[in-house]
DNA sequence: GTTCCAACATTTTTT
DNA sequence: ATGTTGGAAC
């Protein structure tokens, strides 16, 4: 393989800039599998197999521009890798010769194992599928030397490096302070923010419009100048550099940009709805040769507006190539009809799109499921028992019609009858039955009077036999929680904690990024290689050792004066500086460790993953931990689990050095948990991933969709949150559950929020309205048992009812018609469970569902005596009386 | 150099 | 409510 092949496919490679195409024929071909010649006159490929006739079209249309619109769960990955497949095998191109850009280092993996996968060899030499920034850190690597400061006097080198989003903000940092605005005014996150999104847009310092100027502290284009001319001098690039460079190269070096024009001569896109300007110029310059271009996506599928993302690029695509051909992929492989029909019923509500609709392959399944809750505490709650539901394979649908406990009763009946014994009270056995039952007693109760009061058997057998989907069991692994904003996430996780249910948190802050994992790391760093001064200033002074910023200056200075690493600095320093006797002490001792873990590294005979343990025990760095925990500190135990995981994570490598790489390179946090967990994060994590059962909490107005995001972008952002909700719904396969609640905290502040906008549009149809558990008691008690009590005591029955009252209940009332939710007042279910009950008293006004209003004369237990006007006067179990 | 307190903001997130 | 951050007090 020659110098230039290297430098090709690997992505740290540095060489000199490509040649002409002669030159580049050895090209990332180190071993190309298929060459054209062979790959001619072959039968008809097996991997074409079983695809409809939209992915069909999308494989074999190889040539000219081609937008595969590609709904939700339409296949829309596998006609893509097959595509790649396709032009492989016909012999249109090689390996190398073909572009695949991608998002996320996730999807470009995916790719590349797929089209290996149908192939059925591993595919060698395709070195140009990646996402957008390590395709152009490629590029760029190669390059650099056409990136100079404004004067032309400093230059990229081609091993720059990548800042990442704390580096970049540091030096804003001191770039503000340089620049003497007050930070507290003008945050530097503000800036990078600001920075981000001009080069989103491909907007150079002196093209930022005039009416941003001012955006931040009336100099936000200077401040970005200076912050790019910084970069150079470092030798360094952020993340939207790498794209912008390439596309300043492409714009002033012909030759270069031709050369790569010609090189690409097939390119197909990912998620094509989600580039920004900058992408999207890129993409058109490349795409300009040969213009086979591929672009996947699903203009209802844009969330990432407020990133960059353009939609109008999707939405253009016919008009930015002319003559493209446009393929609609609508069979949906995933969902079942129902949660197809509710997904579309709310998109059709958005203005800007390109239209499409899904269709289902299947014709069975449940409604989407819809459900109020008092508070956010009560939704977790709700949810965590319809977990459990699923996972012990009672389908809570089943039960909601269909009671074991009346099938008990009437094969116990049947049994005495046989026998020759009386009946049974058909209440005392089911009330017996389930109090030797484990299921929670709030539910208990919630079923058995739904049971009792329907009090009609024949109808009940008619639905008694379950269908199949209703019993079925749902491993925890196939049931997903997508919440709108983190902080959703919080009364889930408490509750799950608190009966058991294990649960994981996708996305989030990413393992590596922890704060006590980069220490960790920065220790294993500075004790593998001694010259990493970056890793050792991190953890000078973590735990806490007297030596904060003034020593560490010292220490700069002193390695600065030495010629030598800050470690070395250090030791020089203790030997001859001059420092206060507690400094030197303390510097003297980490100094010795480091040269001590060192060693033990060095003489290798004491396992590595040993070896980390010792160093952060003998740094006192888990004992930090430990002494934070004793003092309560709540996160400190996570902390300390998380190190134990990282020492246990290593035992996979070789040894320290090969682990450090590892995360430097990858950095990814797919621990894939062999635990069967239920999964819980937001939407956008969402997307691309799919669930038989997917709950939705949070459908309030406000919160989703978000008021920021309307503030912020007005209709658009309605537009693009309504998109979110389409993405939410088509997650799942079987059962979508989505819910709301009365009020919620928001910032510490309770307020009361209204059911979304988005309720509203949800086809009738297709929903199914569940009885809310808690509101459904309107009657005297303020709550019903003590799983109830923990979140609601502080709630009134008024103010309750008063969500009912609302607008968007009001809305979902009328569309849903006389068969849709009942006010909470009105419902029939009522509570049994005395003890927990504060039960009418002698005086009250009350309402039974079958003998109408009346007044309670007595108490006798949990019976009461009342005078109905009517009925007359009846003894009625407390349970069946509703305050009117 | 460390600790404590007050002010502050607080959607979504990949590279 | 909760977490982070910067500055002042110790």
């Amino acid at each position: 393989m020659g110098k230039l092949t290297s430098c090709l496919v690997n992505a740290q490679g540095y060489g000199s800039r490509m040649g002409g195409r002669d030159e580049s024929e050895t090209l990332g071909a180190e071993a190309v599998p298929l060459s054209r010649q062979a790959m001619a006159g072959r039968a008809p490929p097996s991997y074409l197999d079983g695809l409809n006739e939209a992915q069909r079209e999308a494989v074999e249309q190889l040539t000219g521009p081609v937008l595969m619109l590609a709904g939700a769960g339409t296949g829309k990955t596998r006609a893509l890798t097959t595509r790649i497949a396709h032009l492989l095998q016909t012999g249109h191109a090689r390996p190398d010769e073909i572009l695949a850009v991608t998002f996320t280092n996730k999807a470009a993996r995916e790719m590349k194992n797929r089209v290996g996968g149908l192939l059925g060899t591993m595919v060698e030499g395709m070195p140009w599928i990646g996402t957008f920034h390590s395709i152009c850190v490629k590029i760029l690597r190669r390059h650099a030397g056409l990136i100079t400061d404004k004067a032309g006097t400093r230059h990229l080198k081609t091993n720059f490096t990548i800042l990442d989003t704390d580096d970049q903000l540091r030096l804003l940092k001191q770039l503000i302070q340089a620049a003497h605005i007050d930070e507290r005014r003008w945050p530097a996150r503000m800036l990078a923010r600001l920075i981000e999104g001009w080069k989103n847009r491909a907007l150079n310092p002196d093209k930022v419009p005039a009416s941003e100027a001012n955006a931040y502290s009336d100099n936000g284009p200077g401040l970005y100048e200076a912050y790019q001319e910084r970069l150079v001098t470092l030798n360094a690039c952020d993340f939207g550099d790498l794209l912008l460079h390439v596309i300043h190269i492409f714009q002033h070096h012909r030759d270069v940009r031709a050369n790569y024009q010609d090189w690409f001569r097939f390119i197909l896109v990912d998620e094509y709805q989600d580039t920004n300007v900058a992408q999207y110029l890129w993409l058109r310059r490349l795409a300009q040769g040969h213009r086979n271009i591929c672009c996947v996506g699903d203009d209802d599928q844009s969330i990432y507006g407020w990133r960059g993302a353009e939609v109008g690029n999707i939405l253009r695509f016919e008009k930015d190539f002319p003559g493209a051909k446009v393929v609609r992929l609508e069979q949906n492989y995933r969902s079942t009809p129902h949660i197809l029909e509710a997904a579309n019923g709310i998109i059709v509500h958005n203005r800007e799109r390109l239209g499409k609709s899904l269709q289902s392959v299947s014709d069975t399944g449940h409604k989407v499921q819809l459900i109020g809750h008092w508070d956010a505490e009560e939704e977790a709650r709700w949810v965590g028992e319809r977990i459990e539901d699923h996972h012990a394979g009672r389908s809570p649908e089943a039960r909601n019609r269909y009671n074991p406990r009346l099938q008990d009763f009437r094969q116990e009946q049947e049994r005495r009858t046989k026998a020759g014994l009386g009946p049974i009270n058909q209440q005392e056995f089911i009330r017996q039955s389930f109090e030797s039952d484990q299921v929670s007693r709030d539910l208990k109760t919630r079923n058995l009077v739904t049971e009792l009061q329907k009090n009609e058997p024949e109808e009940l057998d008619m639905r008694a036999a379950p269908r199949a989907c209703e019993v079925q069991k749902f491993s925890l692994d196939e049931i997903a929680i997508l919440v709108r904003a983190g902080h959703q996430m919080r009364a889930f996780e408490d509750r799950f904690l608190a009966i058991g249910l294990p649960y994981r948190v996708i996305g989030g802050p990413r393992f590596y990024e922890r704060m006590e994992i980069r220490d960790a790391m920065a220790y294993f760093r500075a004790a593998v290689s001694p010259d990493d001064g970056l890793a050792f200033e991190r953890i000078v002074n973590t735990p806490k050792r007297g030596l904060g910023d003034k020593t560490r200056q010292i220490i700069h200075i002193a390695a600065r004066e030495n010629g030598v690493s800050l470690l070395e600095g250090a030791r020089i320093l203790v030997a001859e500086g001059d420092l206060a006797p507690k400094v030197r002490t303390a510097l003297r001792d980490l100094c010795e460790g480091f040269a001590r873990w060192h060693g033990l590294i060095r003489a290798d005979d004491l396992a590595h993953k040993e070896i980390a343990a010792q160093i952060l025990e003998e740094s006192g760095y888990t004992d930090y931990w430990q002494e934070m925990a004793a003092r309560k500190d709540i996160k400190a135990a996570g902390r300390l689990e998380n190190l134990k995981e990282l020492i246990d994570a290593l035992e996979q490598f070789e040894n320290l050095q090969g682990f450090l790489e590892h995360v430097s390179l990858i950095m990814d946090n797919d621990t894939e948990d062999a635990a069967e967990k239920v999964s819980i994060m937001t939407l956008h994590a969402a997307k691309g991933l799919e669930f038989p059962v997917i709950f939705l909490p949070g459908w309030e107005d406000g919160l989703f969709p978000s008021q920021q995001s309307m503030d912020e972008r007005g209709m658009g952002g309605v537009e693009e949150e309504r998109r979110l909700a389409y993405v939410g719904i088509t997650r799942a396969e079987e059962c979508c559950t989505i819910s709301f609640a009365a009020r919620r905290r928001i910032y510490g502040q309770w307020q009361s929020t209204l059911p979304s906008r988005f309720i509203d549009e949800l086809p009738a149809e297709h929903v199914e309205m569940l009885t809310p558990p808690a509101l459904d008691r309107g009657g005297f008690g303020t709550a019903s048992s003590a799983n109830t009590l923990a979140g609601s005591d502080l709630a009134g029955n008024a103010s309750r009812a008063d969500v009912y009252n609302s607008p968007g209940w009001r809305r979902l009332q009328a569309r849903l018609g006389p068969h849709g939710p009942r006010r909470p007042y009105e419902a029939e279910s009522v509570i049994i469970d005395s003890e927990a009950v504060s039960s009418p008293g002698p005086g009250d006004r009350v309402f039974h569902q079958k003998f109408g209003y009346g007044t309670v004369i007595a108490i006798e237990g949990d019976k009461l005596e009342v005078a109905f006007e009517k009925a007359g006067i009846k003894k009625v179990l407390a349970g069946f009386v509703t305050s009117p």
